[in-house]
DNA sequence: CCAGTAAAAGCACGACCGTGCTATTGTTCT
DNA sequence: AGAACAATAGCACGGTCGTGCTTTTACTGG
């Protein structure tokens, strides 16, 4: 079992009970290694965390971030950008977004997995914002939008698509998602 | 030490670690208990997160829900609704908002725990879109608005709020809420 | 084939977990 | 004062946790 494959693993376990909810026994069970075989790979419990997250961006980079970067500037970026982002946790996850789970894991507990955590989203959000600059200089977006307000706003559907989708099973979230973020980008157009 | 200042103390823990990071071992300790003793009056760790999660909602209501609903109704009501979530954290809880944190941590777990969170987090919705619709009745809001739909958006704003004032400790969050409560407000009173 | 190296396993440790069972304390009622 | 009862403590259990140390296996280059 190769460094890689373990991450793969310990990605789907965290979808499913947080990077907090790890631990190195059950990972060493599902992976059919001994712990200390398992455990040689990392050499401690925060780096394998680490290391899982880190994992977890490159993978979200892939599905989401580089397919949305090769959609045309504009609010068709910004809409596949979205997109990307409503199912990327059904498509390659078992359980919820990790992301959104580690953010109110960690909010309370300093140190150098909750410092990663906060670049990764300070880039998420960056990302949006400046997706959302691509449709203001085609012309879609009206000139003088706040594109960090549109990025937060844009930020806040997502999470209550997740919570809506993943805690509640609301068989409608998919639809008022879609509308919310329609009313997004229609003020985003112009003003009235 | 009652039964009751046990539930307190076990709240605020809660919202620094999670309804799951409880233990009773580390609350025997901070409450001067032992063990033994603190299980006594619960008579397993899920009955302890109940009456923590059952606990909250009582607190939630006294500070939040009854204030709100004794301002006039229409937009008033709403504003005051909002702004009672956004500061109840801050007031009464050492760390994070213990929903917000309790709704990713069981998205995937099922049981009795998970059960009562999406109860509670259905009347919270219920009672966001009753608020709304006390400002159609009054003529503030256009008559054609989905209520829910404008709880579903208002919930969104609370979430991404939480996410940028705790984990990101943006200093713009207050603002950024603000004006992305204010659209919605604006997008509701009428067409353009 | 053998030496050297890398990966995995074996094993033990102290700590904490939830939970039972039994004893002790404290309170209330007659 | 003593009996009945509730609250708390003592103690032990099997289990899992993260992490070290030592040994075995697997692989590689000469």
């Amino acid at each position: 079992m190769t460094r890689s494959a373990i991450l793969d693993e310990a990605m789907q376990t965290a979808s499913l009970v947080g990077l907090g909810g790890l631990s190195i026994g059950q990972l060493a069970e599902t992976t059919e290694m001994s712990k200390s075989g398992l455990f040689a790979h990392f050499r401690s419990k925060e780096q394998l965390q680490l290391q899982v997250l880190e994992r977890t961006r490159e993978r979200f980079t892939d599905v989401v971030i580089r397919p949305a970067l090769s959609a045309p500037r504009g609010i068709a970026r910004v809409r596949r950008t979205f997109d990307g982002w409503l199912g990327w946790a059904d498509d390659v996850l078992n359980g919820g977004c990790i992301f959104v789970a580690a953010s109110v894991e960690l909010d309370d507990q300093p140190g150098a997995l909750r410092d990663a955590l906060v670049r990764s989203e300070l880039d998420w959000l960056e990302l949006l914002a400046t997706v959302a600059g691509t449709a203001v200089s085609e012309g879609e977006f009206r000139d003088d939008l706040d594109v960090e307000q549109f990025a937060y706003e844009e930020h806040g559907v997502m999470l209550v698509h997740h919570h809506a989708s993943r805690l509640l099973h609301d068989p409608r979230a998919a639809d008022r998602t879609r509308r919310a973020f329609d009313s997004l980008v229609a003020a985003a157009r112009g003003p009235g």
